[in-house]
DNA sequence: GCTCAATCATTGATACGTCAACTAATTTAA
DNA sequence: TTAAATTAGTTGACGTATCAATGATTGAGC
């Protein structure tokens, strides 16, 4: 009992320094945070689409949303606008520029992904891949 | 290829969503972050130890190291106190309210384990956590 | 013994996520 | 039709991680 413990504490540790070591190494690879790119990828994917509909997939506050786009819109990757039949809703695309640069960061971000995982088997990932949809459920369903 | 990418690039999101929902929901249960309790525990092992060798144990930058440091003095769970004998280095103790409520902080925290993981056999954890300590691996020697 | 380098700790700047409070626009319903 | 509720977005306050710069103390080499 206590033994095992020690291990499921590990496996919880374990997870929380993956993320601590992952993300500045992402970055620095891609050139682009991970959530930043998260958003991006779902621009690519439609043609326009309202911020919180956009919120919603990548399931991160409005706030932090808000104020990424904003900083894509300074850097000219993405265009935003009001819906002239609902002011409330603020519509999203990616610009032309976006729309290139995504690419490389994509190819960046595969790379970072191919080293991450260069020695797993394809069995492995599909066992990891299921495992961590498991944690992610049980941790949302938690209390 | 193209649509082995698609899955592995599911894990490093999962991964990530992991962390995000995680961090919140550890700290509303357990009344404390992950972070801090790990420098807790660390503390609850030794009489003492210095806020370098801390800083190694834990793995997190120097800067968090003495920010949480000083909020935990602050709260009267620790003590610091200079070395004498190198007046550059700090020592830290628990104070004997930090030992006491060290304790309360971990049984949370494995109740919290024990839900995340509760689906898990013997044998998966086993293979999730060496599955998660080679990913960490390639993380670090990562480029 | 004195200067230079090394070591530990702190502080400042920046990034990004959360929640809560607020504004503006629209919808509901009395 | 107008007051209240709802919805989308923005902003502010806060927590905490990073890196870089700085301060303070000690050790090494000349």
């Amino acid at each position: 009992m206590s033994n095992s413990n020690i291990e499921d504490e590990k496996i919880i540790n374990r997870l929380y320094e993956i993320h601590r070591r992952t993300a500045p190494k992402f970055e620095s690879c891609t050139g682009i945070s991970q959530t930043r790119l998260e958003l991006l990828h779902e621009l690519y994917e439609v043609e326009k689409i309202s911020q919180r509909a956009l919120q919603k997939k990548v399931n991160i506050d409005h706030a932090a949303v808000t104020r990424h786009l904003k900083q894509l819109e300074d850097k000219g990757m993405v265009i935003r606008r009001k819906d002239p039949k609902d002011q409330r809703f603020t519509y999203v695309s990616l610009s032309e520029e976006g729309r290139l640069k995504i690419i490389h960061y994509r190819e960046e971000k595969e790379r970072f992904i191919s080293g991450v995982l260069h020695d797993f088997s394809e069995e492995e990932r599909k066992t990891l891949l299921k495992m961590l949809t498991r944690i992610q459920r049980n941790i949302e369903i938690f209390e």
